[in-house]
Formats: C-alpha cells, sequence, structure tokens
RNA sequence: GCUCCCGUAGUCUAGUCCGGUCAAGGAUUCGGGGCCUUCGACCCCGUAACGCGGGUUCGAAUCCCGCCGGGAGCACCA
C-alpha cells in the first residue's frame, strides 16, 4: 500500500487477504516455505545477527567525507577524566577511526577563574588518560598558546560594529543584561569601539574595569544570550604563558575562532555546551564564515558512582583519596587499576549512542562487559574473606596437595598444586551459615562442621565424612599451609582482609584473577611479589 | 522564572527525520531450567515498553495540537 496508492481505499480488503495469507504460510513446514520462497527468487533469509561492534549504534557525521574529518577534544585541566567524562574520547575517537579523519587535543587552558584555575600537573594527567583509553591524537595544541590569534578575530567583529568595549562594573552589567538595558557603551561606533579595545589591549583597564561585549539582541528570551561578553582582563598568573596576556578571549568566542583556524569539520560535545553552539554560530553568520555543524550527547552517570569532579579534586589534594587512580574517583585510571579494560568501557560508552537525554546507568551493564572481556582468560584462585581455621578430624593423608585447574572451562590455562588439609581456612560468613551441616570442600572433600562457630580468627574442628563429589553447599577454602595473607581495596575505599591460596605469592603485578565464589580483582601495580599481604583491588562481581 | 533538550520494558538503547516490512529489535537486570565441583561462565526458556489526551490518515512509536513528567543551562568559569 505504501507503494501502490489504488490499494488505500480497499485496505480492509488487503489487511483480511494478508492475514489469511499468514495464516496459511504459518502452518507450513519450514522445508516447503524454503522450496517456495527460492521459486519466488527470494534470497535465503539470514538468521539476523546484529553485530556486536559498537560503532555501528553512532549516527552519521553530517556531510563527512572520509580522510577529511577534523574533530578536536577539548579537556579543561582540572582533574583527571572519569567515566563521564571519558564518552567525549570514545565518540570522537570512534569517529575518528570511522572516517579516517585527524584527532586535534586542544586544552582548554584559557586563564579561567580564581575558582577554576588551570594546573600544569593535569596536562600530562590528561595525557596520560587518553594514552590509557588508546587515544592517540594527532596534534596537541594549548589554547594559551593561540590567544594572539584571537585579536584580529575581535577586530573583526568590531569592524562590523557588532561588539563594544564595556566599562559597567560587574554587578551592573549583569542586572542591566537581566532587564534587557542597554549600557551606554553600547552605541560606540566601529571607531570608538576600536580605539578602545586597543587601550584595553594596551593594558589601560584593571581587571574587571573593561570587557570586549558582543551585540545581540538586548530582547533576546535567553538572558545569558544578551551582549555576551568575549574578552575580559585577568591578571592571574597562568601556570603556561605567566602573564604573557591580560586580555582574555571567553570560551565560546575562543571556539567560534579555533574551530574555524584549525579547520574542525565536526564539533562533538557534550550537551551542556549547547548554548556555545548557538554563540559560535552568531559569530560566524556576523562574519558570513559557514562554521562546522555541532552533534551533542547527554549526561551519562553511573549510578553508584557519585562523581564530583571538585569534590575528587579536594579528596587527592587533602590525600584523602589515593591520588587520581582512587577507586572512588571512577576515574578512567581508576578503573584500570580495578582490571576493567578501556575497550569494555568504550563499548560500554558507546552503546549509548548521541542520545541528547541525560541517562543513568547501572554499574552493573559496565561489569558484564567486562565479565565478557575478561572471563576466558583470567586464571581462578581462592581466596577467603574474614578466615577462620579449620582443622578436618581424619582428612586422607595423601591429599595434603592436589592440582587444581586454573580455568573450569578452559584446560590450555594449566593447573597448579595447591597445599590442603588437614587444617585449613574458611569464612567466617560461610561457616556461620552452614553450621552443623555438612559441606563439601571445594574440588576436595566433604566435612561435617561443628554447631558453634567462633568469629573470625578462631579455630573449629571439623570431621571428615567422604571423599566423592556430592550435593552439598560448596565452601571456598585456603589450604594453610602456605596460605598468605590478602588485602582487597573495595571500589568504595574500605578494605577487605583475609586468607588466599599459596599460589597468590607468585601472582603478577597487574594480573587478573578471579577469586572464586568472591569477584575479579587485579593485583596491584605497585605491589612487589612475595610481600605481604598480596594487595588487589575489586573489579566486580 | 526564563531558554533549550528529552520521554520506548527494572535499566540503557534501536526504530521517529522520510507513517505500512514494528502483533517493536538488541544489551543488561530479574525469574525458571540445563550444564560444569564458583555466588563466575556457557546453553535454553520466560516476564516486560511506545508518558497521557485529542487530531490527521485506510493505517501512527513515527506527523500535528494540548497536557504531564524528567533533565540541563542561565558567569568578566570551562
Amino acid at each position: 500500500m505504501a507503494t501502490d496508492p489504488s490499494l488505500r481505499p480497499r485496505a480492509e480488503e488487503v489487511r483480511s487477504r494478508v492475514a489469511e495469507l499468514i495464516a496459511e504460510i504459518a502452518g507450513l513446514p519450514v522445508a516447503e516455505l524454503t522450496d517456495r520462497l527460492a521459486a519466488l527468487g527470494g534470497a535465503e533469509a539470514p538468521r539476523a545477527e546484529t553485530p556486536r561492534e559498537s560503532d555501528t549504534g553512532l549516527p552519521a557525521l553530517p556531510g563527512a567525507v572520509a580522510g577529511q574529518v577534523v574533530l578536536r577534544l577539548a579537556p579543561f585541566p582540572s582533574g583527571a577524566l572519569h567515566i563521564g567524562s571519558g564518552r567525549m574520547l570514545f565518540v570522537n575517537q570512534a569517529y575518528r577511526e570511522r572516517y579516517d579523519g585527524k584527532l586535534l587535543l586542544v586544552f582548554d587552558d584559557t586563564i579561567g577563574s580564581e575558582e577554576k584555575r588551570v594546573e600544569v600537573e593535569f596536562f600530562d594527567l590528561i595525557l596520560g588518560d587518553l594514552e590509557l583509553a588508546g587515544v592517540r591524537p594527532d596534534q596537541v595544541l594549548f589554547k594559551s598558546d593561540r590567544i594572539a590569534a584571537h585579536y584580529p578575530w575581535a577586530r573583526r567583529v568590531i569592524d562590523r560594529g557588532a561588539a563594544y568595549v564595556c566599562r559597567c562594573a560587574q554587578e551592573e552589567l549583569r542586572d542591566k543584561r537581566q532587564r534587557g538595558l542597554a549600557c551606554p557603551e553600547r552605541s560606540q561606533t566601529p571607531e570608538e569601539a576600536a580605539a578602545e579595545w586597543e587601550r584595553m589591549l594596551g593594558g589601560a583597564y584593571a581587571p574587571g574595569e573593561a570587557v570586549l561585549r558582543l551585540k545581540t539582541d538586548l530582547a533576546d528570551p535567553d538572558p545569558a544570550f544578551r551582549d555576551r561578553v568575549l574578552f575580559r582582563i585577568s591578571d592571574l598568573d597562568h601556570p603556561r604563558v605567566g602573564h604573557r596576556y591580560r586580555v582574555w578571549p571567553l570560551l565560546e568566542f575562543s571556539w567560534a575562532v579555533d574551530d574555524v583556524e584549525l579547520g574542525v569539520t565536526h564539533v562533538l560535545r557534550g550537551k551542556d555546551l549547547v548554548v556555545e553552539d548557538r554563540m559560535e554560530r552568531y559569530v560566524w553568520d556576523l562574519l558570513g564564515i559557514q562554521g562546522p555543524p555541532f552533534l551533542h550527547w547527554g549526561l551519562l552517570r553511573v549510578r553508584e558512582a557519585k562523581v564530583s569532579k571538585s569534590k575528587s579534586y579536594r579528596e587527592v589534594k587533602d590525600g584523602v583519596y589515593d591520588g587520581w587512580s582512587d577507586p572512588r574517583t571512577w576515574s578512567l585510571r581508576s578503573l584500570d587499576r580495578r582490571g576493567i579494560s578501556m575497550a569494555a568501557l568504550r563499548e560500554f560508552t558507546l552503546s549509548f549512542g548521541l542520545s541528547l537525554a541525560d541517562i543513568e546507568v547501572p554499574a552493573e551493564t559496565l561489569y558484564a562487559e567486562n565479565r565478557q572481556r575478561i572471563d576466558a582468560t583470567t586464571l581462578r584462585r581462592s581466596f577467603v574473606p574474614a578466615p577462620v581455621r579449620v582443622e578436618v578430624d581424619g582428612y586422607p593423608f595423601d591429599l595434603a596437595e592436589v592440582q587444581l585447574a586454573n580455568h573450569p572451562d578452559r584446560a590450555e590455562l594449566g593447573t597448579r598444586a595447591v597445599p590442603a588439609g588437614p587444617a585449613f581456612y574458611l569464612a567466617q560468613a560461610d561457616l556461620a551459615h552452614h553450621a552443623g551441616a555438612e559441606v563439601r570442600l571445594k574440588d576436595l572433600v566433604n566435612v561435617r562442621l561443628p554447631s558453634e562457630v567462633p568469629e573470625a580468627g578462631g579455630t573449629i574442628r571439623a570431621a571428615f565424612t567422604s571423599r566423592p563429589n556430592q550435593r552439598l553447599p560448596r565452601l571456598q577454602w585456603v589450604g594453610a599451609s602456605g596460605a598468605v595473607g590478602v588485602d582487597v581495596l573495595h571500589p568504595d575505599g574500605t578494605h577487605a582482609v583475609g586468607l588466599g591460596e599459596a599460589a597468590l605469592r607468585r601472582a603478577a603485578p597487574r594480573e587478573i584473577l578471579q577469586f572464586e565464589r568472591f569477584g575479579f580483582v587485579r593485583v596491584e601495580e605497585n605491589w612487589t611479589a612475595a610481600t605481604e599481604p598480596v594487595r588487589v583491588v575489586f573489579a566486580h562481581p
């Protein structure tokens, strides 16, 4: 009916006829269907298997030509990239790959403010984050190197009669803007404005005394858009360029300039920056420039991660957090520390597409993605939190040591020798839960537990019952011989201590392991083999 | 308050531009079952959604209007 209008008036008839046919077809055997389909010249219907590859979810970039796309990342250097701000990395990187484009890293280090200061240590920190995420920019630029290039643009706007030097006090400016009133300076001729601008550049004004403002419609429904400030004066010491400049562009104008000067073809950024689109476009329209299109995405929050950049900043500075890789920051590097791969994080992030909706996702979705990637290659080890020593009466002599598989499904990962009974450590919680019952020590033997269970650190006696595997509750154990202390750092910053099997002494720093019935962990990078406790970070169940 | 944006299962998302192939696909979670000596993996099965109300149309998740709900922004910060 979509293609043949003559059928439309007979829609009911068509509908019932289609229903009949469907009923008929549904009753036919598959072989018959295949034959008939072939007779009609139809292709064999392949089972639609949606590829798991991510980028397919992203829309095409408007007007993008492979090999000619230029994108840019513009982080403000005020802290490590976290799970939310990492989105810009992966989205830009995905498009760059898709179009074989260029990616510029442009540090947005204009002078900032007293509250929002540029700090030099963050340049390297962010560079490190990019490296970790597998994003290698084609070029690294600093806004602070490009300030002088912005001045001619100011003149172009001024010469169009579209900007003026305003000397209102900040409060006054804000108040007038709110009420849609003009400042006296707004009527400056281009010549007067240019002269004032030169005075401003020449140092005639102190910080706060004068700004360059764009002329927009003072009746604009969005008060924030009315005569926005383009340049202001600041005496703050910049960590890279010191006091070389006093007149600094504000973000929107600086991008109106640089998106054009750097040849950026598509601007991909978070939707917190949508008003900036409007400003950039306004400037471009004014100068008759066709600027790049903008694409945005909404806020991404991970439910478990209460990411406050300023809080992280404070806690890291004050030493409350263990640096920027503290799991509580949910920074990229903290996820890496936990054993969550950047590939998983990328997949996770890109799965949200470019939706403008603000979303909150449970971390479990990320964990599932990561688990899929690491499960097959991760060695299994035994760990017991809050252990109680269990002496087993009647334990078989020949089972002082057993060979256990490193992975239940993958023999190629080998086995390891594990010291076993007659003395073990078991988790206090497990024992309490099964007090008085017969249980199976996983992969080993069956024992009967006493009905009284002490606190962690205590000792009890249990009785050997039999060897064959039975349908009994399975408990994780660590042989007392060779047991090694283990310290697990959890994502909330707390530590769990317990004992692990002897093989953990030979663990490699950064190795990812699965503590059976406990979860995936990663050995700390700075843990030295053979020191105790073995220090690991919890990834996820 | 003003400006902009967004409403598809518990969660996230595809589909919306350009109405029919959508009795709505995928992921994750949850429930049931199977299997392996993990609470992990894998396999099978299942629950579950177009915010509400009108309109246009033979036909609406898709177009129009209204409402309701949610979010973000509103700096001489970025």
